[in-house]
DNA sequence: ATATGTATTGACAAATATTGTCAATATAGT
DNA sequence: ACTATATTGACAATATTTGTCAATACATAT
């Protein structure tokens, strides 16, 4: 689940799967911006890079990436899906509700210790969980 | 903030707002249903009560009742805004990925505090935070 | 280097959620 | 009941995401 850009393709290889353009291309661009992309975005930066790509493409591309969790999907307050390459360490974020800068906190309260107690208490098993923190950031305060 | 049906019509009253059927029934089924509903789900809630609606009107009644604070807006993995009766405590959610299905909980460890340590360490002055838990039921397990 | 099977892509349409506009209607106070 | 205007409905438009199917490019074998 860590991710150089070597190893990810090494595993996608592994795996069976073509390494196309596209698709290194996108692991390269998780792994230099570590901030979540929105789909329109991605297409931005595959085109800067001289890449010309189609919408559905990307989308199907990032399902692939998910599925294979080389990636992971956030949803902050607007309805747009961004993703991220997956770390190791859970992390969260904090976003500007006037300029929409994200940036990453290590926020490290151990959540997952809390989740596993609500899990024993409510017989509701957690899998997973997200925590975005809302506000104003230096620029915009 | 806290909210019977009866002070968040009187404050909207006060306020000169006028108390429409839609207005009124938008209130109490949010009082009588404290989980999140999407502007699908609230349409057809009203349509129960006989009150055919128009998208467009809930849509623009929810951004009202939003900018009065009765209501918050909340966004899990889907791409469909909910909104719930906003509360003094400020409480979490369960959504089973299987069934979503969707319950509160009240976890208590103070992240306003550490809101606002972050707020302090990186000077990113937080307003809310949004945590969400997701996983499977205790039916779906 | 070339050919080949198939994974991947593109073009386009369609589904879904949400927002904008403007005329019609209903509410609250007189 | 009358009136000013807040609220609503009808409809179109925008934006994001998904589905389909033929065209293309990748990786392997020749």
């Amino acid at each position: 689940m860590t991710s150089s850009r070597g190893s990810v393709t090494h595993q996608l290889r592994k795996e069976g799967h073509r390494l196309t353009k596209i698709r290194q291309a996108l692991v390269d661009i998780f792994t230099a911006h570590h901030l979540p992309l929105t789909a329109y975005e991605i297409q931005g930066l595959l085109l800067e890079q001289g890449l010309s790509s189609n919408k559905t493409t990307i989308y199907r591309e990032l399902e692939f990436l998910l599925g294979k969790d080389v990636i992971s999907q956030v949803q902050f307050q607007d309805r747009v899906a961004r993703y991220e390459l997956k770390t190791d360490h859970h992390h969260h974020h904090l976003i500007c509700t006037s300029c929409s800068v994200v940036q990453d906190v290590a926020f490290d309260d151990n959540l997952e210790k809390h989740a596993a107690l609500i899990s024993a208490a409510t017989d509701f098993t957690i899998t997973s969980h997200s925590l975005e923190f809302y506000g104003h950031c230096a620029r915009c305060k």
